[in-house]
DNA sequence: ACTGGAATGCAATAAAAC
DNA sequence: GTTTTATTGCATTCCAGT
């Protein structure tokens, strides 16, 4: 769907994504946190999701990698503080 | 870091005075976008962003920059874009 | 060498799904 | 209550035009 760009509509607020496709993106994100324009319409058209999904997935997914890093920091600081 | 920013008054980046000094500017250097790039002034060059910043700048004596002018310029245009594609909705569902 | 503008990044946030 | 898609307002980086 080339022409809107956009991604949400009144009926759907988010779609799920496949187990595949989660698969193939985190399997994408451990070669590299950030993904290269040729890599991202590969993907696109290998998991039939907008190169729009690509670029907001990787952004998700950097943001939970480093919420999950700040909580290894607050862990780490808790315990040499106790 | 202390924030001590000059050039910003504790409202937001567009405050109403701001954003209205902008939309002069707008009208002002080319009433709709549509003009060539007349830049060169004897030496120095200005663009339609940086006229717009040192509008602001004489109208406020705040300082945004040409960067965050074309930022501005990016959201509103979004937004435009999005209302009408809003208004275009399922005429035929 | 200058620029404006598109693409992209990120924090904050919403809400469905779990 | 947490996780997963998706948007928004800004800034920052990337691409050409002159």
């Amino acid at each position: 769907n080339p022409v809107n760009g956009k991604t949400r509509t009144r009926d759907k607020y988010r779609i799920v994504y496949t187990d595949r496709q989660r698969y193939e993106l985190e399997n994408e994100f451990n070669v590299s946190k950030y993904i290269s324009i040729p890599r991202k319409a590969a993907l696109s058209s290998a998991l039939a999701l907008s190169e729009r999904q690509i670029k907001i997935w990787f952004q998700n997914r950097r943001a939970k990698e480093r919420k999950l890093h700040k909580k290894r920091h607050d862990i780490s600081s808790r315990q040499l503080n106790n | 870091e202390l924030d001590d920013d000059q050039n910003n008054d504790g409202e937001g980046v567009w405050s109403p005075d701001i954003e209205q000094s902008f939309h002069e500017a707008l009208a002002i250097y080319p009433p709709c976008g549509r003009r060539k790039i007349i830049l060169s002034d004897e030496g120095k060059m200005f663009g339609r962003n940086e006229l717009i910043s040192r509008y602001i700048k004489m109208r406020t004596g705040k300082s945004r920059t040409r960067k965050q002018v074309s930022s501005h310029i990016q959201v509103l245009a979004k937004r435009k874009s999005k209302e009408l594609q809003s208004l275009f909705k399922d005429s035929n569902l």
